[in-house]
Formats: C-alpha cells, structure tokens, sequence
DNA sequence: GTCTATATAATGATAGAC
DNA sequence: GTCTATCATTATATAGAC
C-alpha cells in the first residue's frame, strides 16, 4: 500500500462503501470523505460515478479471481478447494451479518436501478459458477456439475440474505454445516 | 377495488414500486405518477417518506398473513402445506426473475441503508419462518423445526437472488424439484 | 493533480389558497 | 382533500485558478 495512486484510494474506498451502504445512497462527499480529497477532483480520475463503480466490479473480479486461484493451489482435491468455498461464509460471517454479500446485494440493487453494469457485476458470480462447475466435473457427470455449482451457489446467497436480515451468525454456522454435510454425497475422491 | 381511499392507493402504488425500484430509489415523483396526485398531497396522508414505508410494511404484514391463512386451510397435511411455500418461487417466477424476492431485498437494502425499519420489515420474514415452524413440527421433533424453517427459508431466498441476477427462470423450476426432494426426507404422513 | 466555486437538477418537505 | 408555489438540502457534474 505504500505507493497507491488516488484512483486506486478512490476505488478501494467506493468498494467498501459502495458494499456497507449500496451503490446509489453513496456519495462522491462520502468517498471524498474516506480519500480526504475534494469532490470535484474525482472527474479527474473518472467522468461520472458510473465509470466509478465500472472500476470497482473490475477491481472485484480480479481479487476474486485471485482467491479462486489460491483455493485451486490449496485445496488438495475438489472437495476440499470446494470446502474452501463454502467456509468463506464463516471467514466473512461478521460483515456478512453486518452487509450481506457484497455480489448478491450488488446484483440486487443494479437490477432495480435498472442499471447498464447489470451484467459486468453478475461475472463475479459466474466466476465462481465455472470455478465451482470446474471443481465438481472432476466428482460428478458433466450435465450435472453446473447444476450443482448453482445449486452450491444459490444455497450461500440465502444463507447470507438470512443471516443479514436476522443478524444471526450461528445460523452461518448451521448451514456451512450442512452444506459440507451436502458435498460428502458427491466427494468420491 | 371500487372505492380505494387515496391513503390506499398510495400504499399500493409505493408497495409495488418500493419493490420494482427500491425504496430510496422510489421518489414522491415515481409514486405520484402512478396514483395521480400532486407531490403536496402526500403530506395530508403521510407525515413522511418513511411513514408510507410503514404503510407498506403493514400491508405486506397483512398481505402475508392472509396468503398463510389460505395456505393453512387448502393443504390437507404439513407436508402439502411446505409445498404451498415452495410453489411461490414457480407462481411468482416471472417478478422474481425481474425483481427478486420483495421480502429479501427490502431487508437488504433497509440493512444497507442502516434504516429504522429494519426490524419491522424482517416480520415479514418472520412470518413465514414461525408459520414453516409450526409445520415441521408436525413432521419432526421440536429442536430442529425452527432450523428446517430457516433452511427452507433461505433455500428460497438463494433461488430468488440467483434467479434475478442471472435472468434465468428454469433454475427456479430445477431448485424447486430439489425443494420438494428434500421435503419427502420428512414427510411421514 | 488538486483545489474552490458554481451550475443544474432532483429530492423530501412546508405553507397556504381553494 | 387537493392543489400550486416554494424552501432547504443534496446530488452529480463542470469551469477554471493554482
């Protein structure tokens, strides 16, 4: 972090905001607040709050391509990379109670707002899609390992729907439980 | 329908744009378009935007509980019951896919907004969660029909989030096979 | 590259006529 | 009960000095 240039501060500041408060209650005098710059130099770096939260999806994708790499090299088999997956809700369960999941609620809101980013946000989730489909062609046929990477997926984002919207970190718990419990069903390695 | 106060229709018209745009996203313009009166004119129905958040919340309180009533008296066991549930995802598909879940996304943005409301809307879900409650517990031992509830529960908040931002509608249809699967592991009526 | 000052539009909310 | 007119605030965005 030594040398970050003011675009990357700005970046990193609206990820954050832009995950505890949402994308449209954001404001440049929120962000501006957090870099400690003035408002009017954003449109240095970026011509609107659209290219502002462009930026930020970019920025997700490639951190999140990164984990998924590190679990590929970690994980000595597919249902233990998969495992690294799941366990994220536990890693998480504090902001995840505070915020939810920072893709689902993204997604959420950008359809309502009707938003152009729409789909640039949802390749966070089919990253994990085909990395989980990836990781469950080795354990199971392939017409099935997509269906079990949304399956796998779809059970995570109501986990953290639920544990925000009942601030309950024990059902977090609960469930990675039976998530794990679920996998052993499909791990013949 | 015939003789709606101007109070109601307000509540009816924020309640579905509440839902299609999001509750900040909502102006006293978007509603007044629809119900066809002046901005002003809120003010003699509500002291602010927030009061006809209320409004909203208790007719989707009482919205619900008319729809559990209903569901109560057609299933002839608890198991048919939990079908009734799970078979909302189908019914409501096409709203899902361009909306998400009406519940789960005002509790996320309501979170996201750090809003008063919180709690008021999250009874909707509690809802449903003490009503599947009161179903399992015809089907399983005490304990573990409050975590059943909460399974089921974000089971279909997965679906619905995942639906939405991947505009896909026949992942519905495949998640509620696997619903209903599960659902038999405990019917032994 | 960063700042101040400002333009412009929209928002929630109020006052008062009818 | 409904309207018009208006206020105060905030938002995104721009212009131009330094």
């Amino acid at each position: 972090m030594a040398h970050m240039t003011t675009r990357t501060h700005i970046v990193k500041a609206a990820d954050e905001l832009f995950y505890q408060q949402g994308y449209e209650h954001t404001s440049f005098a929120h962000i501006s607040r957090l870099v400690k710059i003035s408002r009017g130099n954003f449109y240095y770096h970026f011509k609107s709050k659209d290219e502002i939260l462009d930026a930020v999806i970019d920025r997700r994708l490639a951190n999140t391509r990164e984990m998924l790499d590190q679990w590929q090299k970690q994980g000595k088999n597919p249902a233990e990379r998969i495992r690294c997956f799941i366990r994220i809700l536990i890693m998480n369960r504090a902001k995840i109670k505070k915020y939810g999941c920072p893709v689902g609620t993204l997604t959420t809101e950008l359809a309502k707002l009707n938003h152009k980013n729409q789909n640039e946000a949802n390749k966070v989730f089919t990253l994990f899609r085909h990395w989980l489909k990836d990781q469950f062609i080795q354990l199971v046929h392939g017409d099935e390992a997509d269906r079990l990477a949304m399956h796998l997926l779809g059970r995570s984002q109501g986990v953290a729907t639920l544990a925000n919207s009942f601030q309950d970190e024990e059902y977090i718990n609960q469930e990675v439980r039976l998530m794990c419990d679920w996998l052993e069903k499909y791990n013949t390695g």
